[in-house]
DNA sequence: CAAATAAAATACCAATCGGTATAAAAAGAC
DNA sequence: GTCTTTTTATACCGATTGGTATTTTATTTG
């Protein structure tokens, strides 16, 4: 059996997996941590203190995992970004018609609170607005966030076209980046407001918008 | 005649106005150089000395016209609303119809390069982001700029059904909220891809929600 | 179990952070 | 033009920044 020796204040962190080695199961874990940080306060934000501070590691381990702060950023963005997406992909397999699947869009978003979203909101939207003019690795990672969700959509209405679900004339490139702003943009609005309603407000409009294509 | 002794390497700054004292008009000079570099850089990624090097003074003259940093970065915000506001009332004027009016939203955020926009973009979405989990007093600000441009929308729907422009059964504020979460979505889409015709299909999607108003 | 290896903790680095007390200089009042 | 007041520059503060070399501690291998 294994002993641990856990550091006072700090639980067992993470279930033993022997799959893994000891530092990989130590970077996923500081990814976990740091995650709702970066997803927070941003990437300037976030100093390497809240770091060791949300992890309860030290900074030589924190180093001996990762290269530098804009690796742990990046690696954040990535679990964040994951965490969205397995959201919405496990919701849209509970539907079966691709007007249904692209009304998860408006249903998850429209209270994320029942799901088990990032701690922070939308992180294409957190760090789209920091990153683009400050830290361009990050900026591209957003960037290709966008282009897979915009993809994503239009390959859903180009199938709903083919099954006859949509009208034939849609165009599927216009509605996936309207569908994309209205909902990034009722998430900044409400983030700021801390009105539920105006998200939900904008969410329903997107919905409008999907059951237009029909 | 006024004799300037000038730094070297700065270029004599401010019309003398002598209707503003030295300090009044060297504050609006620190507010003139630094809204850019906000609304660019954000809060944390702004530093004193970036705020010096922009302005070509010391800290010594910053904090002569400034109680700290957060006082500098709200007046920056208020700078940069105000040209945003300023662009917007000035079109508008230039229209008579409350659709036209309302058009001006599109057209000017379609491509806001042809106007004296703050450099950095949409001063509201880039202070959002940032401030709301970090800046009290700047997500207050950058909400009751929300509030403001809300209501403002709500006004000239309402204005257009009274002029019986509209339908009388539009619901003003969820129109209101959409075309703003659009607007601010579009641009957060093309900021992040650089990709101008994104956040021009979004505008067109907007103008389209404001046709379908009459 | 012991030896070899890998990972984490400690202690430190120079640079920069926001901020301030004080001195120098410029502006305004008379 | 002198004196007073306001404004700007200088020099410094402690704290924190991201990062690293080295020692200590775990883990893995034989």
């Amino acid at each position: 059996m294994f002993a641990y020796i856990i550091p006072i204040g700090i639980i067992l962190h993470q279930q033993f997996n022997s799959a893994m080695s000891k530092a990989a199961r130590t970077k996923e874990f500081i990814i976990e941590k740091t995650a709702p940080l970066f997803n927070v306060k941003g990437y300037a934000g976030t100093s390497l203190n809240d770091i060791t501070d949300a992890t309860g590691l030290t900074k030589g381990s924190i180093y001996g995992n990762f290269m530098n702060k804009d690796e742990v950023a990046i690696a954040a963005f990535d679990h964040n970004l994951q965490c969205v997406e397995d959201i919405i992909s496990q919701e849209m397999s509970k539907h079966k018609t691709f007007q249904d699947k692209l009304l998860v869009y408006a249903n998850v978003y429209e209270n994320f609170l029942k799901y088990p979203f990032p701690v922070g909101g939308c992180p294409i939207l957190n760090t789209a607005i920091e990153a683009d003019d400050t830290h361009p690795a990050l900026k591209e990672r957003a960037a290709n966030a966008i282009y897979g969700w915009k993809n994503k959509i239009i390959a859903l209405i180009q199938k709903g076209i083919d099954a006859k679900e949509f009208r034939a004339d849609i165009n599927a490139e216009h509605t996936a980046l309207t569908m994309i702003a209205m909902i990034e943009g009722g998430i900044m609005i409400t983030k700021l407001t801390g009105k539920l309603n105006y998200r939900k407000v904008v969410m329903q409009s997107v919905e409008r918008v999907i059951r237009d294509l029909s």
